[in-house]
RNA sequence: CGGGGUGUAGCGCAGUUUGGUAGCGCACAUGGUUUGGGACCAUGGAGUCGGGGGUUCGAAUCCCUCCACCCCGACCA
């Protein structure tokens, strides 16, 4: 391709709306444009890369088994209220009707129509497994679109879904997309790791998403460094030692603690550590008010309360004043489990019975109670982990130390069980001709998140660094000076000669100032910089790696032996 | 959806406090000089000042209202 005609709307100024490097590089290397908030359109060198990305997946699916189609993103209500997703998926679904009325949406996911799709032709069990997947856009209103391709509205995503006959079946499956997806994200040059998730809102059991390692990732991981384990902040299991607790128990005394509130202010007051309180949350779900006991050092887990308690998240609500005020019969702040004013669920968090001698809100403004002890003071409903996980804590694998990090959701797999071919009655006949339910699992990749993700993990202040394996072009000749006929014709003719052996090449004949060129190259991140300049009529030209920069003098005969070894030094065969 | 902020030429911004009819840089066009890391000079084109309503002789500026966009929180590929 000649620059000269390539639709490149390069920028040096950063529009203001973006934050995140991939937003503001997506937008400055001319590769996509914003249509509306949470919608992009993607340019001749953006669709580039995006093409790469979904030919990495089209060919590990493949591989993988599962077969290619294509569904429409348009689907009729009619399929979601049967599984229900039509009322609880909220106001994320673009909803439409068409002129008589009827009711559409969006396509957020298919879960629904690829169950619809096979239900009525897959009908014996030597059919399966089967796993089909797709390539398309989704949709999802998202309250809050942001940082670029990194939560849109309008989004690419490939989506596999398997058919089983039984659990084993269905985990081998969940075992197979395992595999395709580290040989995809791994192709796409990411640092990721995978980690179990929680499979909450899209039901069955077991869960693990695919985590690129980046400051900027919405989602917190809990992983080790001396073992494998690895999981959402949401999921990991809480586990540490308490500190050395008092061998006897002491009476309780009720103490005056005018406007000692939060947990900060009574260490303060007390001084004592944090890890010497008790403090209870009280949540109001539907109409039953509970009240949750946690060390004070430590953050309750909502996701996990939620998991207990079988209730969506938008269900569990934290309680306002007035009930506070109902049920302990004092201000914010003074809420402990003695002498609560109503008889309420008392959930208490397992490391809170072991503690000694703790101290307690009172239920009376501008009191506290110290030397409590769970089992002689009070008792509740002992659950074994309600606490969001930390650094430092223990793993729950091999007992080394955790470490937390944030990461960008590329991938997830989920095994589904029966939920949706049950709800959706999708059936096949057994060896006995019985009729027996589906075992399920979906599997996405978020394409135009993972370009977004490689841009995060790969650039620098001059640009994007793509890696050659999704580089939109694989190399760039920069001719120096447009004037110099020598410079013109060796540049066409390791264009020609480049383009013949199967690399992408950007030819850079514009009538551009040298160092217009050489932003422009960085900026867009072409992997290989040939240079064409003062030593073209020695048949001389400069080779450059973006990744570093360092400049070498070659042979222009040369230039495709250099170009094959760093093919080969990403592991990519020419 | 709650909290905060912004909206003036394609992009980045000034002008708004104190009303007087719109400006700077980049980009774009033309001519010239330049040519190894975003050149310089000259000339030029480009604006419903987010929309609507109001106050006023007069509104980018003051008031009301609607909208869009961005950031922080709860959700997800």
């Amino acid at each position: 391709m000649r620059m000269s005609k390539l639709y490149m709307p390069t920028l040096r100024e950063v529009p203001s709306e973006a934050e995140i490097p991939s937003h503001k590089l997506l937008l400055r290397a001319g590769m996509m444009r914003k249509l509306v908030s949470g919608v992009y359109s993607y340019l001749p060198l953006g669709y580039k890369v995006l093409k790469k990305i979904e030919d990495i997946v089209r060919e590990e699916m493949d591989k993988a088994g599962s077969q290619e189609v294509l569904m429409s993103a348009i689907q009729p209500a009619e399929l979601w209220k049967q599984s229900g997703r039509w009322y609880d998926y909220g106001p994320e679904m673009f909803r439409l009707n068409d002129r008589h009325e009827r009711e559409f949406c969006l396509g957020p996911t298919h879960e629904e129509i690829f169950t619809d799709l096979i239900k009525n032709e897959l009908k014996s069990y030597k059919q399966l497994p089967l796993n089909i997947y797709q390539i398309q856009t989704k949709y999802r209103d998202e309250k809050r679109p942001r940082f670029g391709l990194m939560r849109c509205r309008e989004f690419i995503m490939k989506d596999a879904y398997s058919f089983d006959r039984d659990e084993e079946g269905m985990k081998e499956s969940y075992r197979e997309m395992w595999e395709a997806y580290e040989k995809i994200f791994t192709r796409c040059g990411l640092k990721f790791r995978v980690v179990e998730g929680d499979s909450g809102a899209m039901g069955g059991s077991d869960s693990h998403e695919f985590m690129a390692m980046s400051e900027v990732g919405e989602s917190e991981i809990a992983y080790c460094d001396d073992c494998d384990y690895g999981a959402t902040d949401e999921r990991a299991e809480c586990i540490y030692d308490l500190k050395e607790q008092d061998n006897e128990e002491l009476e309780k005394e009720k103490v005056h603690t005018p406007s000692v509130k939060t947990i900060e202010q009574l260490e303060d007051f007390f001084k004592l550590p944090a890890d010497k309180f008790v403090k209870m949350l009280i949540y109001k779900v539907k109409d039953e008010i509970i009240g949750v006991l946690i060390p004070g050092d430590r953050e309750l887990n909502e996701i996990k309360l939620c998991n207990l308690l079988e209730v969506p998240e938008h269900e569990l609500i934290l309680a306002d004043e007035d009930i506070i005020k109902e049920v302990t019969g004092a201000e914010v702040g003074f809420a402990g489990p003695l002498g609560l004013k109503k008889d309420i669920r008392l959930l208490v968090d397992s490391r809170v019975t072991k503690m000694k001698n703790f101290i307690v809100g009172g239920n009376e403004t501008d009191y506290h109670i110290k030397n409590v002890n769970y089992g002689r003071d009070f008792e509740g409903e002992v659950v074994n982990d309600l606490l969001l996980v930390q650094e430092g804590d223990k793993c729950p694998k091999c007992n080394s130390t955790l470490k937390i990090a944030r990461g960008i959701e590329v991938g997830n797999i989920f095994q589904l069980g029966t939920k949706y071919s049950k709800s959706l009655n999708a059936t096949y006949l057994d060896e006995n001709g019985k009729e027996q339910y589906f075992l399920m699992g979906s599997y996405g990749v978020g394409v135009s998140r993972t370009m977004a993700a490689i841009i995060e993990q790969s650039h620098d202040e001059n640009g994007i660094i793509w890696p050659l394996s999704v580089a939109p072009y694989h190399v760039v000749i920069t001719i120096v000076n447009v004037k110099k006929d020598e410079q013109i014709e060796l540049g066409e003719k390791l264009y020609k000669e480049l383009s013949s052996k199967g690399i992408e090449v950007l030819l850079d004949d514009r009538k551009e100032r040298p160092g217009v060129k050489f932003k422009d190259a960085d900026l867009i991140g072409i992997p290989i910089r040939i240079t064409v300049g003062r030593k073209a009529n020695e048949n001389i030209v400069e080779f450059v790696l973006r990744r570093d920069g360092e400049k070498i003098e070659v042979k222009a005969d040369e230039v495709f032996e250099k170009i094959k070894e760093e093919f080969e030094r990403q592991n990519l065969k020419l």
